[in-house]
DNA sequence: CGAGTAATAT
DNA sequence: TATATTACTC
């Protein structure tokens, strides 16, 4: 179960030994680890305080250096976290409402603010994932400026949202939005982002990395089966979905890997897509493995007929290899274009108007992948993926549902 | 001013 | 690194 309170420990509040290493930071993962404990376990400020006080002395009662608590953002508190935005709903993901409907004794707007930011980038990684993924910095120069600016998710201020070059930019800033577009940024924003960002595919390259969803509540794992895919859902509300971002090559690999768990709150409901492939000029190369999660976080949609179109798509993969995504090869992905029609069934259910497809390889070493907030998420490992589960290139896509689906792969 | 966010500090 | 704090805007 879910833990209503905040694990605020400090970061060497919690170990008895308090900061030998420093008076400052310890926060290292070991540390972090060996504190992983509950989430009931709350550290008062006051107890930190005295803590830290009687190991350095000369430390003024009031001040404590700064980091009073710090609240570690264990999965359940951030699902909980992200359940509040969900139950929030758009117009009012602010920290202050968040930290009301989360109701978590000792948790602070401020806290909730920060954590919210970090979410916005995508940057944050549940203490799981964090401890089983390795680094993978590696390159980000580009495309981050980018993505900083141009990822606002949950509610935010709408103000400067000037010269939004396209869609590209992102989608909306709150991820869920009805369909009747009153979508409200309650804030005084306008909904021009709706009719900005028409429901659409997006594909971006990225690069190699560990896939993240098993730890992100955002995400739900799903399978998928014959292309079908099967998504969990939650509620009605189209859920955030990440994206992972990327820049070059996708590398990618892959296998299926069935059913993940996770997911703290999951209720699922099965819907049913419909991927209609065209893809053109494609190349295999493929090498074998890894798993990658097909992470489509959402929810209540019932209907979608993807049709995706991939031009030049050529890949290598290599053979996986941990932690070096060197090796693996490049994989192009040079555009996929899909175009989705979806087709709501219910009056509330919201749309996605924004969604990304992407391709990640999972290597172990590597993760860094930041994502970026979209509507709909679709991590594929490549295109083989694509054929592996809803049909083999040449062949016909499996329509079995009542969609039809424009065709088939054009090889060349 | 309070609140939200970007940026920065720790 | 993850989180807290600051600085700024609105």
């Amino acid at each position: 179960m879910i833990v209503n309170d905040v694990d605020t420990h400090n970061m060497d509040g919690d170990n008895e030994e308090l900061s030998k290493e420093t008076n400052d930071v310890p926060n290292t993962e070991e540390h972090r680890n060996n504190i992983h404990e509950v989430e009931d376990n709350i550290v008062s400020n006051e107890k930190y305080k005295r803590r830290r006080k009687n190991n350095r002395k000369d430390i003024k009662k009031d001040k404590v250096i700064k980091q009073k608590d710090c609240v570690k953002w264990t999965a359940d508190l951030h699902a909980k976290f992200m359940k509040s935005l969900e139950q929030l709903g758009e117009g009012k993901c602010y920290p202050k409402d968040i930290v009301e409907v989360m109701d978590v004794p000792g948790l602070t707007r401020m806290q909730v603010a920060s954590h919210l930011q970090k979410c916005r980038f995508n940057n944050w990684r549940s203490p799981e994932e964090r401890k089983s993924s390795r680094r993978t910095s590696g390159q980000e120069s580009l495309s981050e400026s980018q993505q900083k600016s141009s990822n606002r998710k949950y509610g935010t201020m709408p103000r400067l949202q000037n010269n939004i070059p396209n869609q590209i930019q992102r989608g909306l800033e709150f991820p869920f939005s009805t369909p009747n577009t009153s979508n409200t940024f309650a804030r005084g924003e306008s909904s021009i982002q709706e009719k900005l960002y028409p429901p659409q595919f997006q594909v971006q390259p990225h690069y190699p990395s560990i896939d993240n969803s098993l730890n992100n509540p955002f995400f739900s794992v799903q399978n998928s089966v014959g292309g079908v895919l099967q998504q969990h859902q939650h509620r009605p509300l189209l859920e955030m979905f990440r994206s992972q971002r990327l820049q070059d090559p996708i590398v990618g690999n892959i296998i299926h890997r069935p059913g993940s768990a996770f997911n703290t709150w999951n209720h699922h409901t099965q819907s049913e897509y419909n991927l209609d492939l065209n893809v053109v000029h494609k190349k295999t190369h493929l090498g074998s493995k890894i798993m990658p999660d097909i992470g489509v976080g959402n929810r209540a949609i019932n209907d979608y007929n993807l049709n995706v179109n991939a031009g030049n798509t050529i890949t290598y993969s290599g053979s996986t290899t941990m932690s070096d995504a060197e090796n693996v090869t490049s994989d192009e992905v040079e555009t996929i274009n899909a175009n989705f029609q979806q087709h709501i069934a219910e009056p509330n259910m919201s749309y996605p108007s924004n969604i990304i497809l992407t391709n990640k390889s999972d290597i172990e070493g590597s993760d860094s992948n930041e994502r970026e907030d979209c509507d709909g998420y679709y991590n594929f490992n490549h295109m083989g993926y694509f054929f592996q589960n809803i049909g083999p290139p040449g062949a016909n896509l499996p329509n079995s549902y009542d969609s039809e689906f424009d065709q088939v792969y054009s090889d060349d």
